[in-house]
Order: C-alpha cells, then sequence, then structure tokens
DNA sequence: GGAATAGTTCGATGATCATCGAACTTGGGT
DNA sequence: ACCCAAGTTCGATGATCATCGAACTATTCC
C-alpha cells in the first residue's frame, strides 16, 4: 500500500510525488470563512470524530463531486484540512494540531458547538 | 440621560421605545459569519477590549456609515452585539456573555486570536 | 490493455453580499 | 424653530462564491 502526501497548492496531475510540506494554516480570516460554511463545516465535523484520514466521499451527501471538490479546496487553502493518498484513494486528514497552535481554541470550541 | 435597549430585529424608525428583550444567538454558522469578514471582526475586538457599549463611529475606520451599518445589522442579527442608545446616541455593546453560552470558548478564542 | 471508479479542473450560472451615495429620520443644541 | 450630527434604509453595482455538468486524469481491477 502506497501513502501519499501532498502539499497543499503543489498539485499537479503530473507531480504526485512530492515529499509532505504542509502550507502553514491560513490567516484567521481564511480559516473562520473555511468553517463558517455549513457543508464545509459538516465536513470538520466528520473528520474530527477521528483522528485517522477519512475517505472523501465520507465526509459530504447531496452535493456534486466537483462542488465537494471544490469545499476540500477551500479547507485545504485555508490550512485546516490535508489531502492524503492511500492506496490510490483520496482522503482528508484535519490539521488540528497545526490549527490549534495558530489559534488557540477556536477549531476545538467550533467542533464542539457544532455536536 | 435616556438609555433606551433595542430587540434586535424589531427596529423600526417609529418603533424606539421597546423593552430590552434581546434576540436568541443566532445559528453556529450565522456567528462563524458575522465574525469571519474582517470589517466585523476588527468592530467585535474593539467591543472586546471594554465590557462598556461603545459609539459606532469608534469601531471602524475607511468605510461608509451606510456599509458600517450593515455590518451592525448582522452582527446584531447574528445576536453577537446588542444596539444601545445612550443620550441620542448609538452605541454596540458586545454579547459576550450570550455568545458564550450558546457556544462556549468559539467567541473568546477568536477574540483572543485577532489580538 | 480496457473498463470502472475516484477526484480534479474548467466554464457557466445564480445567489449572496460588501460597498457606496442619496434620501430619510431622529435627537440635541443654538 | 432651525440646523447639524448620527444612523438607518434603499437601490444599484461589482465581486465573490456555491453549485453543477462535462471533460480530463489517475488508479485499481479484470
Amino acid at each position: 500500500m502506497i501513502i501519499e502526501l501532498f502539499p497543499e497548492d503543489a498539485m499537479s496531475s503530473t507531480d504526485l510525488t512530492r515529499d509532505s510540506e504542509l502550507t502553514p494554516v491560513g490567516s484567521l480570516h481564511e480559516v473562520l470563512a473555511a468553517v463558517a460554511d455549513p457543508v464545509r463545516l459538516e465536513m470538520v465535523r466528520r473528520l474530527s470524530r477521528t483522528d485517522e484520514p477519512v475517505a472523501c466521499g465520507a465526509l459530504y451527501d447531496g452535493i456534486s463531486k466537483s462542488t465537494a471538490s471544490h469545499h476540500f479546496k477551500t479547507l485545504r487553502e485555508a490550512g485546516v484540512v490535508q489531502r492524503i493518498v492511500i492506496g490510490g484513494n483520496t482522503h482528508q486528514r484535519l490539521r488540528r494540531d497545526d490549527v490549534e497552535a495558530a489559534y488557540p481554541g477556536v477549531l476545538e470550541s467550533v467542533i464542539r458547538a457544532a455536536d
């Protein structure tokens, strides 16, 4: 089984084997705007139920693949999630500790409020 | 000196003497969307420096009165601030405790992160 | 190699929203 | 009574963004 980790903004279809350097967490405004959207908040909520990477398909209902992909990108660019490929399948992992370090308490309290 | 308190959504220009029943704090999505905007976040940040109501004019720079009024309305409808008239001048008061009760830690951590 | 599956990207579209100026209202001061 | 200062409301405008389908890419399985 192959596990690949993507740097956030250097994703191109012909460049899939970069090492796992993570984008810094975005501005407070970016993070808040990311989790303010109901669809993305639900994605974050589901991700928060475990510390494991979660397959994309398990993170949303009722929207198209392309819309979901757009929301993943927004979350990734804000530094809230990280894309991880496991055995050819894309997963998302919540960057709990990174966001906590940048903005202590923000993500945790939002997740608690969303439950 | 006269102090008047407005219920959030029953504000009309001919109805200025209602008692001070406060709107419940809005949904998590409303609160997050309210503080996600940079202009409104700065308003909240300035309000958080004191527990007193603050005059409108002291809460923003570089935008028009009408734009500021729009942002105040958004914050009020989300239940984040309350409008208070003191001696004929409009002030805003941060509803710290109400938001804290509804979504523990959210507003406090955002304010701390904004400083 | 071919089919099937998973995800991304690309336009396009419609909705939401931040912004402004202008007109209006209200309250205070002269 | 009159004016001035402070806020609100009303359209209008431009920007941003959520959404979709379609086309494209990549990976696994047969």
